[in-house]
This record gives C-alpha cells, structure tokens and sequence, in this order.
RNA sequence: GGGGAUGUGGUGGAACUGGUAGACACGCUAGGCUUAGAACCUAGUGCCGCAAGGCGUGGGGGUUCGACUCCCUCCAUCCCUACCA
C-alpha cells in the first residue's frame, strides 16, 4: 500500500474511513482520565466554509488532538447556528425556503469540515433550528420568565414603509433600506426584555476570575458593562410642575452647568410640539435618524432651544433646556446637565450655539478652557462654598448637601441596558407566549411545547415574519382557555449560541440538561473570532448564570480559557445600483484596468479595503479550490504557519506552496524508512549528541508552544528547523547504528509534532514506518530527557556601549571575570576599547559583556 | 465620537521576562539536474557602501549601559458600538 509518491487525496481519504470506522473521536464519559473540553465558536451555515472558518477550525482540532496526545478525555463536538437573517434574504432572493437552504447549506458545509480531516464527535450535533433544540430554549424562556427576568416594553425599531418589514442595523444603509430604498422610520413597538442589569455587578466581578482569558477582552467586557458612581438628581422647571431628572458623574462640576439637554422623544419636549413650531419642526426632522452608537457619535451634533428654564439647584440660576439629537431616550432619563467647560460633547455644542461656557475646575498645569473643555479632575473654582475642595470631595459635598433639597441620590450606574430578545422575523424560534383579551401576555403550557415554526408557503419580495401566518397564530389561552393570538416575534439568535455549549455537553431526551453537563463543564478552551468579544461572549456568561440559578449546572464560568482568534480579512468590491446603495460583487468579476476596477460590462467597481471575510460582502475565498489542489493536511499547516492565531490575517495564499513543499520533504524522507529496531549505541559522536540535543529541545519547545502559548507557527518553523538540521549523511544506508537511532528519534518526535496540525500524513506514515496498525499513536505525546536539554557552550556577547563588536563561543558555567578577560582579547573589541577607558561594565549571565567607555 | 487591538526586509512572520533584530517560510538571483518545462537540489538575499563602516522595527520625542519590547505624542489600518453572526 506504499504509494511513491506524495498524495494527499488518496491518503486523506484513506486515513478519514480508519476514524470512522474506529470511532476515534466519540467522547465518552470517563472515571480515569482527565477530560478537556474544546470547543470553536459554531458557525451560521451560509453555505461554504471560507478561509476564515478553516482558521478557527483548525486552531480549535489542533488543540483537541494535542490534548488528546497528552492523555486528556477530550470532547470536541459540532454544529450550527442555524437561525438567523441570510436564510430569510436568501429565501426572499432565490424563492426557496429558509429550512431548505440551511439544510442544503448544513450538508455542505459538513461534507467540507470531513475533507479537513477535524476531530469532532458529531453524534452530538446541534442544529439550532431543529425543534428538538428549540423547544428547550422556549422551556428555560418560560422559566426566566416565572421568575421575573424576561420584561415587556416599548423599544424603537427600524421600519421600511415600502417593504412593510422591520429591518436589522445592518440593512439599513445611510438612513434608508437596503432593497427599498426609501427613508426608513423609528417605531415603537412592544419587545421582549431579558433583565441582564440585574446580574451586571456579578458579570463584571466573574472577570476577575477568568485568569486564562485574553485580558482585552475582558477590559471590552468591563467597558461595555460601564460601572460608574454618580450622582441622580432633579431640576425645577421654571412655572411648571414637572421636574427634570438627571444622572451626572461629575456632579463636581455643578457650578459650570449652563444648560440641559433632553432628548427630542422626552415626555417635556413632546409636550412642546403643540405649542413650538420650530421644536415640532426639529423633532420632525430627527425622528428617522439612525439610533446606532456609531451613527449619533458621528452626525453633526445640532440642537434646538425650548425656551423652557431648568433651576440650578444651587445658584437657582435660570438655565435653558435644549432638545439635542445626541440625547437618547433610551439611556437613562433621557435628559442630562451640560457642563461645556468640562466635557468635550457639551463644549461643541455650547461654541455652535453661543451657550456660555463656565471654568469650575483648575487643573495642577493651569490650563484654561479656551480651546477645549478640561475633563480631568482637579481643584474647585468659582463654585462658591465648595470652592477649594478636591473634585473628589465636592463630589461627597455637593452630593449630600442636594440630598437635602432636590432628592439627590447617590448611585451606581451601569452603562449595559437591559437584553432586547425579539425579533419581528420568521426565520428563528418562536417566543412561547400568548396573547389573551382577558388574561394579557402568558407563557404556553411546558406540556404544549415546542411551539413550531409554520412551514413557509408564499415567499414575498417583502422580509418575512410571522405576522403574515393568521391560522398558525390562532390558540387558546393556556389560562382560561378562551381564543388567543400567538406572540409572533421571534428570539434573537444570540439566545440559540448563549447555550449551545452545554447542550453539546448533554445528550437528553426530555429535558434541557442532564447530569453529563456537569462533567464537561465548563469548556476547558473555548476557540472563536475576536468579534465575539462582548456580545456573544456577555450573553455566554449571563446564560450560564441563568442555568446556574435554575439549577441546571454548577459552574459559574461557560468558557475556562478562551483564545480569540483574529479575522481573515480580504479585499471587498462593490458597485453601486440605482439606488445609490452599494452591491458586493466577487473579485472574480472585478477587472482591472491600470488603476480602475470595473465589471465586464464596464461599470465601475469601489473597493471597501480589506474586511472580514463575510457572506454579506462576498469577500470569503472559498477553501474547496484549495484544499481540493493542495489537500487539507497542507492547507492546515499552512494556516497554522501563516501567522499567530490572534493576529488578523490578510489572505494571500502565494506562500502556501511552501507548506506542501514541507510536506513532500517530509513523505521522501519517511515515506521508504522503517523504524529502527537495532541495538542502543553505548557511546554517541558529537554530531549524533547535537541532533539529539536538537530533537529533544525542539521537543520541549513545541510543548510549550502548543500548551502556553497557542504559537503554533513558531512549533511549525522548530519542526522545519529539526528537521533541516539532520546530517545527510544520517539518512545513507551505510550510516552508523548511532546515526540511524538518532535519525529515528528525529522522526519519530517530528510525526508527532506535526500530527495535531497535519493529521493524515502523520499517521499514514506513522503506520507504515512502525508496522503497527497506529491505533495509540494519537493517543500519546513524547518525553523530553532532560539529559540532551543541558547545554556546555555559550555564544557570549561583547558589546561596547550597547553595540555589538564580538561574539566568543565559552563555556556555560563561566565566572563575570573570566569572560572579561576573554571579551578583551577580541581583536575587534581590543581595537575598539585601545584609546579610551571603561568606566562600566556590565555582565549578564549567559548572554553578553557590555563595555561603557 | 467611544472602547479594544495592530504596525518589524520585496511578502507572511520570529525575537516568550529590557539583552545577538530579521528565526522559519514565500519571493527573487545565480548554479546544478533535464531535450525542454514542471518538480527537486545547492548557494546567496534588510538597506546604503568597492570597502572600512554606517543606517534600520509606522513618524517624532523620552527613560536606560542597552528599547521591536517601557513612557509621552502623532499617524495609518482592522474589530466592536447593543437587530450581521
């Protein structure tokens, strides 16, 4: 079965039937080993795997099959997030349904994650849309819900007047719709409310516990959930009766308050828009505007005088009440104090619209407010009795003297809001509730669940939602029994991926978790896109915590270790249609002229630089033309190679012929071997001690490599290195029994280096090198001895003033004065140091002598 | 705008704790093998310079005997910004 020559279809394949038909990689409970839970992040199935999963996936088997080597019960399970808005798009586009499309895509993609050769248990696949999953996802809805943490409110959405359907951020481009094309308008509609605020202060204290977590990913975390101490106070208004209530951080800076500004849906302003034309006017023009956080930090910061008089609460000075477009309803009270004198926003604003701007607060380098607000803390000035006071105790000062007055409140603020669960779509799993006359909004029976998805009958150019299946909507009230409408929203898809990993923990049949969860549990190395870092990740944790306080688990952490893995990103081309709105097109229709990119029919072609490979933008390089010309060991290696899995990674794949290259050197030198089966030299030449030295340390490092540091680039070129370091004249026939036990050890140590990365070339050839039928071979790491780690040289290092001017080879246990003495017989050195004095010298153990003249 | 990251030869990257910058590859150049090509093998390859030597890790400044690494500042690129997943 000895092929000649190189060939990775042939042995791929061979070595994927030996795993399937051994079952190698079914995890199963056990008493004596360790087990190690390794999971990548599942992917949404859009239909081909692209260079950017193949990354993910394979960091994430190379450290399945590593810790599997190192003796670990290891779980590495699969599946798809497969609810979610491409299905809906591609329904509306290609007229097929959303169900068939992912199953199809499913198929694919699973068929492309077999050819890569990863380690999956998939007995415990997860399709999220499949009712089986779901209806446990509608089970703990109704829990969390009895408990009090699911709440119904009003919320704005995105509203296409033309297509009659609620659109996602993302569809929503420069304030119009993607495919309509018009103006979209802000609804409000009623939503559904997880209550996330009230586990903030546990999310931000599990933080610190997460030692093997990236830590920028945890400051993002911290960031997003934005504690703040402050201070919640109210305004009188001017003759009226109603108050206007504020949250300020600085309330140090109370005396530089010279006006407020509301939000243009604030109950006040709302008020005025019978009375004031120019507010109606303004609010008018406001409505429509894009509620992201990017677009409001963006837009033009512009704002209208209600003519309305707040009360200092101190100097019971009149100060006026702006509408601003940079105040939010939905955060807060909707209305804040401006201090332009100590906050950049509010100094903008005050400069454009003449509103005076008051110093408070000197700082150590008496800077003034003349060409930008001063935000850092400092002294107190012009803030009558407070003045001279640190801002730290104004801030206690002030705080408890407005107590008093104006029930002033000192508070902790958390910048997370609560989680906006509903989705006005048809492609995702529907909230259990129902709608009663009688009874309001009550979940569905447990005994009635799953609550199915209707099969889609009519697609429509229009989005789809479940607002348009009337017969599917009629029920009965599980309260009193009387005719009801089903709730027709669907759950956000974060809710399917806050769980799925310790589902795959849990193989039930009529709960949501069993007993199994809690010996998985929590995932040991949890392996995704660096995009991920707050909101999926957040949603993780707080689900866990939810489980946890069900009594589904016991752990307070989902992911132990988490690696984030950077984007692959790739050139993106657009066009634009009659709309003016943008169309992705493939740079495989992208011609260039010169400097001009346009289509064959000649229209002109914008680049959107490099981005992440996505759906969306068409910019994914599909990984089967390349894996079906170089084979999935190279493509693996190649990768792994590329770079450092955290770095983003600019896709190129000119440099991927040297990672076959490698993989042929390696076949030509094995592939007509045997293992060595001689006798054990007593003595060793130096050339023999130097390879062994060579394996063995290369040993140690790739260890190291693959278990700290997740650098499996710098494993790949140690592996490269060992093996360019072998003698040739170790690998002749009539080399010595020495040379052929150490040309042995070098390959067997390189085969089990390289097999997490490069799998099937390892064990073919392991197979046929030690005549064994290979079933332990993935199951075992190598030792390093320390004897061949000790090393007797040293290559010292002779620097003057910090440069250097001479190597000398010593030994290892060298005294400082021994190697001066020798650092200054260097000829160049000498030469150097001739004409001028040392006044310094500096030695540093094993590595250098530096002379200061 | 805010938050987080990144920036090193022609290219991807290495240098793990402040101590030899450029490991390992790609590409390129020359040579070998070959009828020719592919593949493979050998040697060279940061920049300037004939050389001695000098310069060099996005730009500018600083700390240090010594800085890719620490500090300040500026620039560029990427990710997230709560309905893409």
């Amino acid at each position: 079965m000895n092929e000649k020559n190189y060939n990775p279809s042939l042995i791929e394949k061979k070595i994927q039937n030996f795993w399937r038909s051994n079952k190698t990689y079914k995890a199963v409970k056990s008493a004596d080993k360790e087990k190690f839970y390794c999971l990548s992040m599942f992917p949404y199935p859009s239909g081909n795997l692209h260079m950017g999963h193949v990354r993910n996936y394979t960091i994430g088997d190379v450290i399945s099959r590593f810790k599997r080597m190192q003796g670990y019960n290891v779980l590495q399970p699969m599946g798809w997030d497969a609810f979610g808005l491409p299905a809906e798009n591609a329904a509306i586009e290609n007229k097929v349904s959303p169900r068939k499309w992912t199953k199809e895509n499913i198929q694919n993609m699973r068929g492309q994650f077999d050819t890569l050769g990863f380690s999956y248990d998939w007995s415990r696949e997860i399709n999220t849309s499949s009712p089986n999953y779901y209806r446990w996802e509608q089970w703990f809805f109704i829990q969390l819900f009895k408990s009090g943490l699911v709440e119904r409110k009003e919320s704005e959405v995105n509203w296409d007047p033309v297509d009659q359907t609620v659109l996602a951020n993302e569809q929503v481009i420069d304030g119009k719709g993607w495919r309509s094309g018009v103006e979209i308008e802000r609804k409000k509609i009623n939503q559904y409310f997880l209550k996330i605020t009230k586990y903030a202060q546990e999310l931000l204290n599990g933080l610190d516990d997460l030692e093997n977590w990236p830590s920028q990913v945890k400051l993002m975390q911290k960031n997003w959930i934005g504690k703040s101490k402050g201070l919640n106070f109210s305004f009188e208004i001017d003759k009226r009766d109603e108050i206007l209530e504020v949250f300020t951080t600085r309330p140090d800076t109370i005396f530089g308050t010279t006006y407020c500004a509301i939000a243009s849906d604030h109950p006040l302003a709302i008020d005025l828009i019978e009375i004031n034309p120019e507010v109606k006017k303004f609010i008018k023009q406001n409505k429509n505007k894009n509620k992201t956080e990017a677009a409001i930090a963006k837009q033009e910061k512009i704002g209208i005088n209600t003519g309305l008089k707040a009360i200092h609460p101190i100097t019971k000075e009149l100060i006026p009440i702006w509408i601003a477009n940079f105040v939010l309803m939905e955060y807060g009270s909707g209305a804040v104090m401006c201090v332009p004198g100590h906050d950049q926003r509010d100094y903008e604003f005050a400069k454009k619209y003449e509103i005076p701007i008051l110093q408070v607060i000197k700082t150590k380098d008496n800077r003034t407010i003349e060409k930008e607000a001063i935000e850092e803390k400092g002294i107190l000035i012009n803030s009558s009795s407070y003045n001279d006071l640190s801002s730290d105790e104004a801030f206690e000062k002030i705080a408890k003297d407005l107590s008093r007055t104006c029930d002033a409140e000192i508070q902790t603020n958390y910048r997370l809001r609560d989680w906006g669960i509903s989705r006005q779509r048809y492609w995702g799993c529907p909230i259990p509730i129902v709608h009663c006359d009688d009874c309001g909004h009550i979940p569905v029976n447990e005994k009635d669940l799953p609550i199915e998805l209707p099969e889609i009958d009519d697609i429509t150019s229009k989005g789809l939602s479940l607002k348009g299946f009337k017969e599917w909507q009629k029920t009965n009230c599980p309260n009193c029994s009387k005719p009801a409408k089903r709730e027709t929203d669907t759950f956000d898809t974060f809710f399917e991926s806050s769980w799925y990993s310790a589902r795959f923990a849990s193989q039930p049949n009529n709960c949501m978790l069993d007993d199994e969860a809690d010996y998985w549990l929590p995932v040991d190395h949890y392996i995704g896109g660096i995009e991920h870092a707050i909101l999926h990740l957040l949603y993780a944790r707080f689900f866990n915590l939810l489980m946890r306080d069900q009594k589904l688990i016991t752990s307070t952490e989902p992911f132990k270790k988490l690696l984030t893995q950077g984007m692959v990103l790739a050139d993106a081309f657009y066009t634009l249609d009659k709309n003016s709105n943008p169309e992705w097109v493939h740079k495989d229709k992208v011609i260039k002229n010169g400097e001009q990119l346009t289509l064959n029919d000649g229209s002109k072609v914008m680049t959107d630089g490099m981005s992440k490979m996505s759906k969306s933008k068409l910019n994914g390089i599909d990984s089967k033309v390349i894996i079906d010309k170089y084979g999935a060991d190279t493509v693996r290696l190649y990768m792994m190679f590329t770079s450092p899995p955290e770095q983003s990674l600019e896709w190129s794949d000119t440099a991927i012929e040297g990672s076959y290259r490698f993989l042929k050197r390696i076949w030509n030198l094995i592939s007509n071997r045997s293992i060595y089966k001689g006798t054990i030299p007593s003595n060793f030449s130096d050339a023999e001690l130097a390879l062994r030295q060579k394996s063995h340390k290369t040993l140690k490092k790739v260890t190291h490599d693959f278990d700290e540091r997740n650098s499996f680039n710098t494993a790949i070129a140690a592996v490269m290195e060992l093996l360019n370091a072998i003698p040739d004249s170790f690998k002749e026939n009539k080399a010595t029994d020495g040379e052929k036990l150490c040309l042995d050890e070098t390959i067997q140590f390189s085969l089990k280096m390289l097999s997490p990365i490069s799998p099937h070339i390892c064990l073919y050839l392991w197979k046929e090198y030690s005549g064994t039928d290979g079933n332990d071979f993935e199951f075992s790491w190598p030792e390093t001895n320390e004897k061949f780690l000790k090393l007797e040289n040293f290559q010292l290092i002779i620097q003057v003033n910090g440069k250097v001017r001479g190597r000398e080879n010593v030994p290892i246990d060298i005294t400082q004065e021994e190697a001066q003495e020798i650092a200054l017989q260097n000829k160049n050195v000498k030469k150097i140091l001739s004409n001028s004095s040392i006044k310094k010298v500096i030695y540093v153990k094993k590595k250098l002598i530096n002379f200061v003249i």
